[in-house]
DNA sequence: TAAAAATACTCCATAGGTATTTTAT
DNA sequence: ATAAAATACCTATGGAGTATTTTTA
């Protein structure tokens, strides 16, 4: 049995005349004739009753008819799914974001997707490095777009598309450490004020106590913890607290003059290297080709250029 | 992509191995590859992510899966049933009977069939000759068993199994008759009580005029008349009503002596040619067969036998 | 007689087998 | 080095076409 000898059954208890049906199977009579004999044979009993010119459906007929119809309907979505899902049209995208780009990617992209794809599933993530990789290599995760110092070179994981994002200290319009010493600030300045910044790497630990000591390891410098970069930001609006992370997360903030960047003495050089991380010799979902050139197109240090 | 593409995908994402899967198959490790691949080529992307020695479904393999494994089971159950179909098991076997036919079958028949064959649904019908024939030709019956003497031949119809079932007149033990004249009953001394019959055929119409003469004509002699013959043996039992019909369908009640034949003078000499109906060139359901041999068996003039 | 279905025959695409190569552990 | 999957090559079967015969209205 065979979803084409199923297809035929269809066609000619819907015709009721084999030279009709095989003319809309595109076939000749004589193949469908013999594709319904070989049918009956395996069904073990005849299908239709040939009484003359008529085509009587028998009890056998009625029977296969109506599950060969969910059979020949479920054959068609399945086929019409694959397509779907080949297209874009459909799935599910599961992403892990790191703290700089979550607050730089997750609204815009959850809008694309929403506008473009809302046949697509789309599902964002948070949380720490270790536990994105875990959920990444447990196929629970499609891809990361995240720091890529924090990640131990591993072959099973490929890295692609390394942005580098410059960092900084922000603090709002206003603040007295703007107007006290507008040119250049000491680190030691910043330490009178609350900091604000996302769990940070050991690199960028490393190289902040090489440049301004042992004060500003960020373990105990730090005092307003999150992942959520966003509210850090708010924080630091509205507060004297200072933010300490990629310039890219307050882009608009920094355009409409809310935040302003601290010049450091000597100048703060650090920043984040972001990659978007997918597991090695995993085929993707096609809508993975536009999460990819959705990243590249927002994932740019636009502050940087300026500066 | 074919039935046998599904299962082989089924077995694949099973087993996780092509080699284990071809093994569950029966195939060659070799054949399988070749029809995943070109399952895959079919859908348009890859099912499996063949990673060493690892296998891993692909969005696209798990999304055809769930699918397949509806697919493959309803291709079974279609199968299974056609089979149980054939061998009897299953089916709706939907008979008509006539007043005679039903009097001795109907409750047998059930009982044959809710003990024998469980799985079979079973109709019985009753009704007008005429009626019956219209639901035969519509195909809302399988078959008749009713008297053939009411039928108009056509070669749409197909007739086999003639039996004669002998007619006559019963009473009730101790009915006024069998006191008044053991031996021999005239016509006209029926007339002094209510006789019990159903419809009768045109022809015994005819015979009974012939032989007793205008008084007899059903039409005005018969005053209970009733499709069910149980009913009028019933109320034959219970009233000095006399009933006229096929002696089979009082068999029980003349065996154990509640009813008793009416020798008439002249002697009575008329029945009923009972007859399995059913559509020229349709083919049965097999639990038609079961139904051939049951009517056989079952309608037999045993009165007549000893008589 | 005409229309519909079945049959005879032929051809070719496809599924499967065997043997071998490639690839990853 | 080994085990698994892919590939090359060959064969047989089944599905489809053409031409023809059978059947029935």
């Amino acid at each position: 049995m065979n979803l084409r000898h199923l297809e035929h059954w269809l066609a000619l208890a819907d015709c009721g005349s084999f030279s009709r049906a095989a003319e809309k199977l595109h076939i000749t009579q004589s193949a469908l004739s013999r594709s319904i004999q070989a049918l009956e044979l395996e069904l073990g009993g005849a299908l239709v009753d040939r009484i003359g010119k008529k085509n009587e459906l028998t009890a056998l007929g009625h029977s296969v008819l109506a599950r060969a119809r969910r059979i020949v309907q479920e054959a068609a979505e399945l086929q019409h799914g694959a397509a779907l899902l080949q297209e874009g049209g459909l799935g599910h995208l599961r992403v892990g974001l790191g703290a700089g780009p979550g607050a730089m990617l997750m609204t815009p992209w959850l809008l694309h997707m929403a506008q473009n794809h809302p046949g697509v599933k789309v599902s964002i993530s948070r949380g720490a490095t270790e536990l994105q990789l875990m959920q990444l290599r447990e196929r629970q995760l499609d891809a990361l777009v995240i720091d890529v110092r924090r990640v131990v070179p591993a072959p099973d994981l490929h890295l692609e598309m390394f942005v580098d994002m410059r960092a900084g200290f922000l603090c709002r319009r206003g603040h007295p450490l703007l107007t006290d010493a507008p040119q250049s600030v000491k680190f030691e300045a910043l330490l009178d004020y609350p900091m604000a910044s996302s769990p940070l790497s050991p690199e960028v630990s490393r190289i902040m106590v090489e440049h301004y000591g042992a004060q500003a390891d960020p373990a105990a410098m730090i005092t307003l913890q999150c992942e959520d970069l966003a509210s850090l930001i708010a924080v630091t609006r509205q507060t004297d607290a200072v933010f300490l992370g990629i310039l890219g997360a307050a882009q608009a903030e920094l355009t409409s003059g809310d935040l302003f960047e601290l010049k450091m003495e000597p100048p703060f050089r650090s920043g984040a290297r972001l990659s978007l991380i997918t597991l090695a010799g995993r085929s993707e979902l096609p809508i993975m080709a536009e999460f990819r050139r959705f990243v590249a197109a927002h994932l740019t240090d636009r502050e940087a250029i300026p500066a």
